[in-house]
DNA sequence: GCGATCAGCT
DNA sequence: CACAGCTGATCGC
């Protein structure tokens, strides 16, 4: 299978000078870049996308500065022993040359696959289309892999799952295990080898049952050469096993992919994020305005812990529930449970997958057994006040009232802000639910700290930006960070 | 019958 | 609003 195998140089003619692919687009000045985003709606969803990596801020040098790096896994609280449990796996990691090299045509181009979907309603339209959720389609609505998820210069690919065999990508990287990133991944996935940390390893074997060939566990912070490209995972403190993703190119440009992430202090020590000035930023972008203003992780911990502590001095007999997802949020029941003494109750499935972390202080605290124990973990979805008044009538014989809390970054209220005590929960019965705003994403501040300790050359945001609107207000936004003064350059810099 | 995927919904 | 799914319907095997 031979294909045009294109030598570097031919490639580069086709990418603009940040490594983009070049599309039928008049690359002009903001003013009518603005008017193109309103008046353009015939234009290719692709192609708007494209634009909207074009247009990014740009900024000077930054200054370097050698930090001592703190231990990574503070910010999840913890002193574990986690490298007790690392799969042993060498720096030597072999690749094989399974596909093509990287593919820059058009999008339209890119949709064609070997076996053709066929669905009986959809037979005049050749065009792309846009999906409500923002998924481009091709012909046979075989979902467009968009830009912002390849990465220019390099045969890789973050999150990039639901695509079919994206043209070119010899390496797939998971940022993280949530749905909306692994989406696309099964049983059958043999597109090319997966590259993630160990905890997103063992949840992609785990629950998707993915050939084990494919998936190639590495290290936190830990270099690895893959294609020609040094690659280091970073804690991306998202949900355990999330990364962010550190790339250095043969050439000098540093690109750094987020995936899901939420900034914090703690990163402007790591190392590689002092030492290397970043080209690229690839940006969590959820919480990208200032309405989304949320208290840190530990005040909000706090916070339940001291409701937590009211109710059940008011009443013994109440049973605490935490709504979660899949993986996340851990801290909040793992945080009553060490502040009460408790064990934590989760079902069966959920007990394999938080196992899975390895993490021995939550391990440990587990239990089977709902009637033992007054702290119980459920999906989020069931904290309703139906299913919790179904939920308590199991357990009538233990508990005669339920405190519940939904943990989640979007219960920001423009009055509440940061203010906790001004959270008011909702109560029916002998049910009580509080919404806590306990995010796994940055809040607005937090987002701009980063970026401005960060300082890149581009961004591109990687959520909300299906709409034209949304990008140009984040696009405002990275402007202004990055035009700071050299006057506050220095203002946080120190000899550490 | 089953796994994968999609629209719609929260 | 939009997180990170969930549910039910449909498709392909």
């Amino acid at each position: 299978m031979e294909f045009l195998a294109e030598e570097e140089p031919s490639i580069s003619e086709k990418l603009d000078e940040n490594g983009f692919p070049f599309l039928p687009l008049s690359d002009e000045d903001e003013e009518v870049e603005a008017n193109l985003s309103i008046s353009s709606s015939s234009e290719s969803f692709a192609s708007d996308f494209y634009r909207s990596g074009t247009d990014w801020s740009r900024l000077t040098e930054k200054s370097g500065k050698n930090f001592v790096q703190k231990d990574l896994f503070q910010m999840w609280g913890l002193k574990t022993d986690w490298s007790r449990l690392k799969e042993k796996s060498g720096n030597d990691l072999v690749q094989k040359d399974l596909f093509q090299m990287w593919g820059l045509k058009k999008p339209e181009e890119l949709t064609t696959r070997a076996s053709s979907k066929k669905r009986p309603n959809d037979g005049s339209q050749a065009e792309s289309k846009v999906t409500k959720k923002g998924n481009v389609f091709g012909h046979n609505r075989q979902r467009v892999c968009p830009f912002y998820k390849k990465i220019p210069g390099t045969p890789f690919t973050v999150d990039a799952f639901s695509y079919g065999p994206v043209e070119g990508c010899k390496a797939y990287f998971l940022s993280h295990f949530h749905l909306d990133h692994y989406g696309g991944l099964s049983k059958g996935w043999s597109h090319g080898p997966i590259y993630c940390t160990h905890i997103t390893a063992r949840l992609v074997r785990m629950c998707l049952s993915v050939n084990p060939l494919f998936i190639h566990p590495l290290e936190i912070d830990t270099e690895y050469v893959i294609e020609g490209i040094k690659v280091t995972m970073l804690e991306a403190n998202h949900c355990p096993g999330a990364a962010l993703i550190h790339l250095l190119l043969g050439d000098g440009r540093c690109y750094l992919h987020t995936g899901d992430f939420r900034a914090c202090k703690l990163m402007h020590s790591y190392p590689l994020l002092l030492n290397h000035h970043v080209n690229v930023l690839y940006l969590d972008t959820t919480y990208c305005n200032p309405k989304y203003t949320f208290p840190s992780k530990e005040d909000v911990l706090d916070f339940v812990v001291r409701i937590t502590r009211n109710h059940l001095a008011m009443q013994p007999r109440t049973l605490i529930i935490v709504g979660a997802y899949s993986i996340g949020k851990e801290q909040v029941y793992l945080a009553i449970s060490e502040a009460l003494g408790v064990q934590i109750h989760a079902n069966a499935s959920r007990r394999r997958i938080l196992v899975s972390f390895g993490w021995s202080e939550l391990s440990g605290r587990l239990s089977s057994q709902g009637h033992l124990t007054p702290l119980h973990v459920v999906p989020i979805s069931s904290l309703r006040f139906e299913s919790l008044d179904q939920y308590l009538e199991t357990y009538k014989d233990q508990f005669s009232a339920v405190l519940a809390f939904r943990p989640t970054g979007w219960t920001y209220s423009e009055s509440v802000g940061s203010r906790l005590d001004l959270i008011k929960p909702r109560s029916k019965g002998k049910v009580t639910i509080y919404g806590v705003p306990y995010s796994e994403h940055s809040s607005f501040l937090e987002l701009r700290e980063f970026v401005k300790f960060l300082r890149p050359d581009k961004i591109i945001p990687t959520v909300n930006i299906g709409n034209a609107a949304n990008r140009d207000e984040m696009h405002s936004f990275f402007r202004e960070w990055l035009k700071t003064k050299d006057s506050e350059l220095n203002s946080h810099s120190s000899n550490g």
